[in-house]
RNA sequence: GCUCCUGUGGUGUAGCGGCCAAUCAUGAGGCCCUCUCGAGGCCUCAACAUGGGUUCAAAUCCCAUCGGGAGCACCA
């Protein structure tokens, strides 16, 4: 192309442009275009501009047809739009090299995951894929008062339910001499100190910028102090450890940060063996440089904790690792906080940590969402520093794509209102179980003897006033007390006749819990009994995941439409 | 109040000086298909926060304004 005279190639996308913008070429896009294409002719721009120009004004003033024609006959590789393709991929880590990432997951044991939280669990374990590396689960229990014991084991199971593979587990709890040692460094060091204001003074003085009478005591002072707070000499409340970081520092947020405090609330799992328990920021650093950690994936709201952590690792002369701060996320109509989640559970207003009124990752399960959906969710949000708002209905599409070819089709009907048939003998029908996948197999129907049907109390306040319907995969009616049989063609459809979900004499007693909280109950047809999967699709009605199966009742939890 | 982060359709996202009068998905509306209100196909809707500046050229760089969020805990 580049052999061709310039004249000729800037014809030709002055000819595209026309095309795609009803016969009149802007010249603007034209010398972008070129100028975009040939370099070579970046120091030359006010003549190719004119030429442009030129050349713009003789294509605009051919017809639209002309236009086409002409292109048609020299490029016509330019006259459809190209598609782009789009991957939906995370971008790389800055610095992780294949095989030497070490990254973590970090919760605090109050209590099982929830959605919010799997967002950096996925993330993490999507690097650590990629990279090859090791994914460290780290429970920080270092507030003996928001500790739930059953989180221990919980989260594990929650993170092995999304498919998160971790490859090692660390409990902060197990460590706290580690902590109380690198305390005692900072302090010989003089950049820490033991501090027994009264709290509100203390954070009444940094807010001035002004240090407390204790920052500036002798080391050896502080040093006494320090053996005093750490062998039962102070009260709790009485006397804290101190990082110093800048007491004047313009941010309010980084000045001086408390690394231990003491604490009588016994521990779960230390009980009072120790009373001094040290701040995130403490415990976070020393673990995050001594467990090797290559990046950091966390929110946002972390964003002055990595500031405050920086000051413990140059005074130890470590290196940071790389931290990605990623935009929080705002999560609607959602029940979230363990702790509120849990008080619910104690006073019977959930059924548990499954309720489905709740965002746990137990409740999402429950309900049916499969936790590649979640996986794909997080992956195409991206990693971006933007706060964001979660969309169940993104989830739910995503969902969607994964269960709806896998998932066999039932009739529900809710709300059940009788219809007896009159007018035939026994009447035969037939349905696919997935309509896209007829080698799935079929459900096979056959009503004799008595025939009596039932279908959604809606439906049939329909059926009263359109006087027809059609019972999907079985027959047509005419309304009346009996009803009566009115064929079997499907060309009523075509006649605008709605084709409604039925259940016969024969089937089952169902409920299904809504995703508020409420159950529909209604009657489900008796072939769902063969169903090997738990995961089908009630016609007209929604996905569900089956719970319990047996002749005499089914029950279902609602995924979605 | 101070400090920090951040602004692309309703939502999420791509683009990060010219190939963008802007990608893809979701959503909404319409049509087709289908014996489901599912899936599929086609079409339409809808965005570079605002104002300056730099440049031949700005969604992209700079500044200001405005908006959103977070932190300033003896929680994590």
């Amino acid at each position: 192309m580049s052999a061709e005279p310039i004249e000729e190639t800037i014809r030709k996308f002055a000819l595209q442009n026309a095309a795609f913008f009803k016969g009149k070429a802007n010249p603007k896009a034209v010398v972008g275009k070129i100028l975009g294409g040939f370099p070579e002719y970046r120091s030359k721009t006010a003549e190719i501009t004119q030429l442009i120009n030129s050349i713009v004004a003789e294509v605009n003033a051919l017809s639209p047809e002309a236009q086409k024609e002409e292109l048609a006959k020299t490029a016509p590789e330019l006259l459809v739009k190209e598609k782009k393709e789009r991957t939906y991929e995370l971008p790389d880590l800055a610095g992780a090299e294949k095989g030497h990432t070490v990254m973590r997951i970090a919760p605090g044991p109050s209590g099982p995951l929830h959605i919010g939280h799997t967002r950096v669990s996925i993330l993490n374990d999507e690097y650590t894929k990629r990279y090859g590396g090791q994914l460290i689960l780290r429970f920080e229990d270092t507030n003996p008062e928001k500790i739930d014991p059953e989180a221990y084991d919980m989260i594990p199971e929650d993170l092995a339910w999304l498919g998160v593979k971790c490859t090692k587990t660390y409990t902060q709890s197990d460590r706290f001499e580690i902590y109380y040692d690198y305390t005692r460094r900072l302090i010989e060091m003089g950049k820490a100190y033991v501090c027994t204001c009264n709290g509100e003074k203390w954070r009444d003085l940094k807010e001035h910028k002004l240090a407390c009478p204790c920052r500036d005591l002798p080391v050896e002072e502080q040093m006494e102090r320090y053996d005093r707070m750490m062998s039962g000499g102070y009260e709790a409340g009485k006397a804290i450890a101190v990082v110093k970081t800048d007491i004047a520092h313009p941010n309010p947020a980084i000045r001086d940060f408390v690394a231990l405090r003491l604490v009588d609330t016994p521990h779960p799992r230390t009980g009072d063996k120790y009373r001094a328990y040290p701040m995130m920021n403490l415990s976070v650093a020393v673990d995050d440089h001594l467990m090797g950690m290559t990046h950091v994936i966390r929110g946002k709201d972390h964003l002055n904790n990595t500031l405050r952590q920086k000051y413990i690792f140059d005074y130890f002369g470590w290196k940071q690792p790389e931290y990605i701060h990623y935009g929080l996320v705002n999560i609607p109509d959602t029940v979230l906080k363990t702790s509120l989640i849990k008080q619910s559970i104690q006073k019977g207003e959930y059924s548990g940590w499954d309720d489905v009124r709740t965002g746990t990752v137990r409740a999402l399960e429950r309900r049916g969402i499969r936790p590649e959906a979640i996986r794909r969710y997080w992956i195409e949000s991206g990693i971006k520093s933007v706060d964001i708002q979660f969309s169940w209905d993104g989830l739910y599409s995503m969902n969607r794509d994964i269960i709806d070819p896998i998932s066999d089709r039932y009739f529900f009907v809710q709300d059940p209102v009788r219809y007896d048939i009159e007018g035939t003998d026994a009447i035969v029908g037939q349905a696919p179980l997935q309509p896209d996948h007829a080698d799935r197999g079929f459900r096979f129907y056959r009503l004799d003897g008595p025939k009596t049907v039932f279908i959604t109390e809606k439906d049939s306040r329909a059926f009263a006033q359109n006087k027809e319907v059609r019972l999907k995969d079985l027959c047509n009616l005419t309304y009346g007390t009996p009803a009566q049989y009115a064929g079997n063609d499907t060309a009523v459809l075509k006649k605008g006749v709605h084709a409604v979900q039925w259940v016969s004499r024969n089937s089952v007693p169902a409920e299904v819990l809504m995703p508020d909280g409420t159950v529909a109950r209604g009657l489900v047809e008796e072939t769902i009994l063969h169903e090997p999967s738990n995961t089908v699709q009630f016609e007209r009605f929604g996905f569900v995941k089956l719970e319990q199966k047996t002749s005499e009742k089914v029950t279902a939890v609602y995924t979605h439409n």
